[in-house]
DNA sequence: TTAATAGTGTCTCTGAGACACTATGTG
DNA sequence: CACATAGTGTCTCAGAGACACTATTAA
């Protein structure tokens, strides 16, 4: 890039080069990919976009995009987010980066992939965007890793692009450790929730059962929450309580 | 990248570039940068090169180099350890990618960092190498994250390249938590150790002081450690027993 | 013998699981 | 009223910290 700039060739720049990539011109492309996860009905959804194009063609793909050349990995990322999944000021963070040679076909594609947690709600009409939600299976505990499937609606495995169903179980496991220690079940509640709808997201995340005592009793010393006094209604057994987030008080 | 290969215009590949960064040709560059570690006295110590080349010219920057075109990012991290640090066969993991534009002040450089943990030993001579050790100091605790700073051995600051204390401060956040539940602290020991040393590690990493009893109750509950019925001799006390880690038996 | 650390036994404290019980809405 | 789930009180169990004590080597 030196003669697109046409720098003087001081010494520090002809140390720069030496140290250069040969190729000079060949950089790998540069994508991010992102795993939008969400809860439903106790279950783990991503949103996947159909790849309309070879290669893969048919198959179901992360919502991805290359990074322009001024912007910075985040923005790339909270840009591929509003653009294809219409969201914003929601949860989102790097995961992992996966380059290895060969996993696009066409060209060498790094990825630096995000995931990010949105509320359900959030995602109706991702449909008409041509935004699938896919029923996530997780057939391994805890964080020892592994492959994951995805179905649709009813039930069908879909087929995963490149290597992105590698990405997907990576975020699984990302969340699934996080949960411990990090406030993320919140992000995919509504602003107030009940405990009962709490437990179930981390259940949905973790694929387990969790004690309810212990749970709602951890929960309520981690000074994470805080009681609205309002309770929901309509419930046909006795209305639950319904909390709400505080930011943060000590890690 | 289209007119380099000379690929058919076939529609999946038209439809490719339809989606395609407008820049064609200017790809970020992609680096990796490797935090390595080791403990030494007690005492974290991370590996730093000096730049003989503006820009950050004299400061202290990690080992890295860039990724070539057909070059995984593992093996490109690989070959920087061995070629900088003469380093193989050790416990090496992708870290967080930097991307931020101007992060470099030459071009846009966009580097997935790495961290290695390497016994003390094997590092000896790294001085002739241009290699320095620097000593880690982290003034925040846990996982909170924060600054970090570098001393030489005079316990001078050293100025540090580019967002290169940021990476180290990370690595250092991460493998915190890692300590937790995975066998990190044995990489950064010889093949048989004391308890006391494994301790020694654990405190360095951690930068607190842990519970004697506690400790050795849990790592000896573990199960991944062996013990071999040597003792450690010469030493002015009661020769601790010799312990082997055992790769792995369930997480 | 003394200094210094290795290693063991035991008590307490805390947090999670288990379980029984009460509370309160809908139908 | 019955039913279903919310929410509380308490017992037990397991793991961590604290501490006292014994063991073993070098000097």
């Amino acid at each position: 890039m030196s003669d697109k700039k046409q720098r003087s060739p001081d010494p520090a720049e002809q140390a720069f080069l030496e140290n250069y990539d040969p190729t000079e011109f060949e950089h790998p492309s540069l994508a991010v990919d992102l795993v939008i996860l969400t809860v439903r009905d106790g279950e783990l959804l991503v949103a996947l976009v159909r790849r309309d194009d070879h290669p893969d063609k048919g198959t179901w793909a992360l919502p991805g995009g290359f990074v322009a050349m001024q912007e910075g990995l985040d923005a790339a990322a909270a840009r591929v987010l509003e653009t294809k999944a219409g969201q914003r000021g929601v949860f989102l963070e790097q995961l992992y980066t996966f380059g290895e040679p060969g996993r696009d076909p066409r060209t060498r594609v790094v990825s630096v992939s995000y995931y990010a947690l949105v509320n359900a709600a959030r995602l109706q009409g991702l449909a008409e965007r041509g935004v699938l939600l896919g029923r996530l299976r997780v057939p391994w505990k805890g964080e020892s890793g592994g492959r994951v499937d995805v179905l649709d609606d009813s039930g069908r495995k879909l087929a995963t692009a490149f290597d992105h169903a590698e990405i997907i179980a990576m975020s699984v496991k990302r969340i699934r450790g996080k949960l411990d220690y990090a406030p993320i079940g919140f992000q995919l509640l509504p602003a107030t929730f009940t405990l009962r709808a709490l437990q179930n997201v981390h259940e949905a995340i973790l694929g387990t059962v969790i004690n309810k005592d212990s749970f709602r009793r951890r929960m309520l010393a981690s000074g994470q929450l805080k009681a609205t006094g309002k309770h929901e209604s309509a419930v046909g057994h006795r209305p639950a309580e319904l909390y709400r987030f505080t930011r943060r008080s000590a890690v």
